[in-house]
DNA sequence: TTTTTAGTTCTGTATTTGCAGAACTAAAAA
DNA sequence: TTTTTAGTTCTGCAAATACAGAACTAAAAA
């Protein structure tokens, strides 16, 4: 079903979300995810391909939907989930990484108000990267909707 | 010398850092840098502040350096090194997250061409989301840019 | 009613990590 | 020459993590 080649990519991805402060199962479930021809997985096929345990694939899914990594379907009389990897919650991922950019800045903002120093060489270069920060805010969000207008005519 | 919200705030930094897969005290540090009036402090006033060990100080400082997070000058006439957060170095390594976005976006790539069927929906997904960093690759450094012309004017 | 399915939850454990404390080192100072 | 300084490196441990395997559950099927 998967080359060899396949699988030490999805490794590779795997190791990629490690090292991101991912643990690896997840990581590698993304992979496969990514790396394969089907678009849509049951538990037990992902269990068996990754050479898991059920314990493990359990909190790895259930992690993964909740952080809004991947989705599941279900179909009429079926208990089974069909797991896919959705790009456009991908991409709404990354666009909310721009969030994050807001709370390191509103950190940032804070930190600067109780310098005691304004004037300080700390505080300036604080300032600066401030400044960067809120620019990025405004700016990214502008970017994003130009790939999608880009992409969609 | 930090007031209870400064100490607080660093504590939350160190959090934030944390969370993207840095250990606890080199996001701590990094903290104390952004927080406090003084730009620059030394092995020993850090290992104070953060109530920390030698060893724990030695590694930490070590990484923060080598992951160019942070830098150190000497005086003549003196052993100690007086580290300093560079906010240059700080803005250096986000953007060099562009190249971060490359090595993905290259796997990105080497999962589609190891597709067996480029016409599936999984194959459609990837190209997709290949196209968005290709676009945020070619984007981000003049934004980037943008920015410093606008500081800098 | 019993069995199967599609998981979840619990228990235990090997591995990793994050750190402290002690021992060590190399250069400078006394 | 001995002592101090400014660290580094080593040793050991406590806590956290990542997982396997077993027990469990709730719904559906037989």
């Amino acid at each position: 079903m998967l080359s060899n080649e396949q699988l030490h990519l999805i490794e590779e991805m795997g190791v990629y979300h490690e090292r991101r402060g991912m643990s690896p199962i997840p990581g590698r479930i993304l992979g496969l995810f990514v790396v394969s021809d089907k678009d849509a997985y049951t538990f037990d096929e992902i269990k068996e391909i990754l050479k898991i345990s059920k314990s493990a694939t359990s909190s790895a899914l259930n992690f993964l939907v909740s952080t809004d990594r991947i989705e599941y379907t279900t179909l009429p009389g079926d208990r089974k989930r069909y797991f896919k990897w959705s790009p456009f919650k991908a991409l709404e991922n990354i666009e909310r990484e721009t969030n994050n950019m807001f709370s390191i800045a509103e950190m940032f903002r804070r930190a600067y108000e109780l310098k005691n120093n304004k004037q300080s060489e700390s505080a300036n270069n604080l300032l600066m990267v401030m400044d960067f920060f809120n620019y990025m805010i405004m700016e990214l969000p502008n970017l994003y909707n130009k790939w999608k207008r880009s992409y969609y005519k």
